[in-house]
DNA sequence: ATAGCTCTCTAGCGTTGCTAGAGGAATATA
DNA sequence: TATATTCCTCTAGCAACGCTAGAGAGCTAT
C-alpha cells in the first residue's frame, strides 16, 4: 500500500475509462484503490486538484514526443498531425474534452505544445498575431468538436445502427440536416472523423489564405483524407 | 402563485446568472421560486430535463429574428452575423455553453438556424458536403471559444489588471504565448472579442476557398474588424 | 355535490464532497 | 535503544445534493 499522487492520478484516469466523468467520484475511486475515502483527501486536497492533475497527465501524453517538422515536412501538414494528435488524445479519455475544460488549464505541458506550434507558424512566414490567432482557432475547433462528439446522448453523436436522429429530426423542416446525416452514414462508419478531417482541412485553407506569400509557388497541400484516415482513428471513447 | 413550467424555466435563467450552472441546485431554485423544493419535480421529471428546457430557450433566443440575406448581402457576411448571434448569446448567460453542452439538444430551434444556414450556403454556391461540414466547423469553433471563454479559472480568460498569467507563465520557455497576451491587452480591453473575431475571419477565409468559383470577381469580404466591434460585444458573463 | 386535474406540501432515502482527529508504519535523529 | 517526525490510512460524521412517496389544497368540469 502507501500510494503516491501520482499513482491515485493515473488509477482516476482508468476509472474515468470506466464510468465516465459523472460517475467518477471520490469514493468510488477510493474503492477503486481499495482505500477508504478520507484518505484520498491527504493527496488531494479537493476534488478539483485531481481533475487538474488528470488534465495534466492527459495532455503530457499529448504533447510529449512532439516533434518539430521534419525538414521538408510543410508547416499545413505539421500543424495537422498536431491537432489530430490533441483530438486524439481528448477522445481516448472518455469525457476528456470535459475534464479539460472543467481543469484549470495552466498546464506547462500545454503552454510546450502551443508554443512550439507558434514557432512552427512563425517560420513558415506568419506575423506573430496570425499565429496566434490562428492557433487559438485549431484549439478551439478541436475542444468543440471533442466536447460535442463525447456529450451524451449527442445531436452529433449520431451512428448507424443506432436509434437514428432522422426518426426524431423532422425531414420536412430540415431537409438538409436529414441528408447530411445520411450522407454521411453511408459514406462511412466514421462519420465523426470525417466531419473533423473536413473541418480541419478547410481551416487550413484559411490559414494558408493569411500567409503573407513570399514565393508564388504554393506549399505543399496537406495529405488528402484517405490517407489521414488510414493513420488516425477514433478514440475508444469518441462515440 | 401556480407556476407553470415556462415560468420556472425562465427563473432558472436567471438565476443561472447569479449563482452559475455549478451552484444552480434544485433547492436553490425552489428557494428562489419561494416553494419547496420536490415541487420542482412536477414542472420536470429531473434537473436533466429543466437543462434542456434553459438550452432550448437559449437557444430560441438566438435565432428568433433571424432573417435570410438582404438582397444585397453577400453570404460570408449574413453567416458572421449567425457565428456572433450564437456566441452572443451563449456568453449572454453565465456558463451558456455548458449548459448548451450538458443538455439534450435535440432543439428544433437549433435545427431552424442550421438548417437555414445550410440553404444560404447552398444557394451561395456550396455543395451540401461543403455546406454541411462547414457549419459543424463554425458550430464547433464557436462552441469551443464560448466554453473556454466561461471556463474559470481559464488560461484564455486573461483581463487586464487581474492577476496576469504573464505572471505565472515562464517568460523563458514560452516567450511567444507571453508576447500573444501582452500584445492583446495592449491592443483592447475585450481581447476574447479580438480573438474570436479573428478566428472568424480565418475560418470565413477557408470557407471561401471551398467555394466552387463560378464568376472571376471575388465576394464581398465581411466587413472590417473595426465596424465589428462596435455592433458587437462581449455578454454579461463572457469574462 | 362530486370527481378530477393542477400544483404544492412534509418527510425522508441514498449519495456526494469534504473535515476532524485518531492512529499505524516507516524513517530520521538523539 | 529511545524518541521524534513524516507519510499515509483510518473511523466517524457533517451539510448539501437529486430525487421519491404520498398526502392534501385549490380550482374546474361534470
Amino acid at each position: 500500500m502507501a500510494l503516491q499522487r501520482d499513482t491515485v492520478a493515473r488509477a482516476a484516469l482508468r476509472l474515468l475509462n470506466e464510468v465516465g466523468l459523472d460517475k467518477l467520484t471520490m469514493r468510488r475511486l477510493a474503492t477503486y484503490l481499495e482505500i477508504q475515502n478520507p484518505s484520498l483527501y491527504w493527496h488531494f486536497k479537493n476534488k478539483q486538484e485531481l481533475l487538474n492533475c488528470m488534465a495534466a497527465l492527459m495532455i503530457a501524453e499529448a504533447f510529449t514526443e512532439l516533434h518539430p517538422p521534419e525538414p521538408e515536412q510543410a508547416w499545413d501538414n505539421w500543424l495537422a498531425t498536431w491537432a489530430r494528435r490533441l483530438r486524439k488524445t481528448l477522445l481516448a479519455y472518455r469525457d476528456g474534452a470535459r475534464v479539460l475544460a472543467e481543469a484549470n488549464l495552466m498546464l506547462n505541458d500545454f503552454f510546450e505544445g502551443i508554443e512550439l506550434a507558434l514557432s512552427i507558424l512563425e517560420h513558415a512566414g506568419f506575423d506573430e498575431s496570425k499565429a496566434a490567432s490562428g492557433m487559438l482557432m485549431v484549439i478551439h475547433y478541436i475542444m468543440g468538436a471533442a466536447f460535442e462528439l463525447q456529450a451524451d446522448p449527442s445531436f452529433f453523436a449520431y451512428r448507424k445502427g443506432e436509434e437514428s436522429p432522422r426518426a426524431i429530426v423532422d425531414e420536412e423542416r430540415f431537409p438538409r440536416i436529414v441528408a447530411f446525416f445520411h450522407r454521411t452514414e453511408v459514406l462511412s462508419s466514421t462519420p465523426a472523423e470525417i466531419w473533423f478531417e473536413e473541418g480541419l482541412s478547410m481551416l487550413l485553407d484559411g490559414l494558408r489564405a493569411n500567409l503573407p506569400k513570399e514565393q508564388p509557388d504554393s506549399p505543399d497541400r496537406v495529405e488528402n483524407l484517405g490517407s489521414v484516415l488510414s493513420q488516425t482513428h477514433s478514440g475508444a471513447y469518441g462515440n
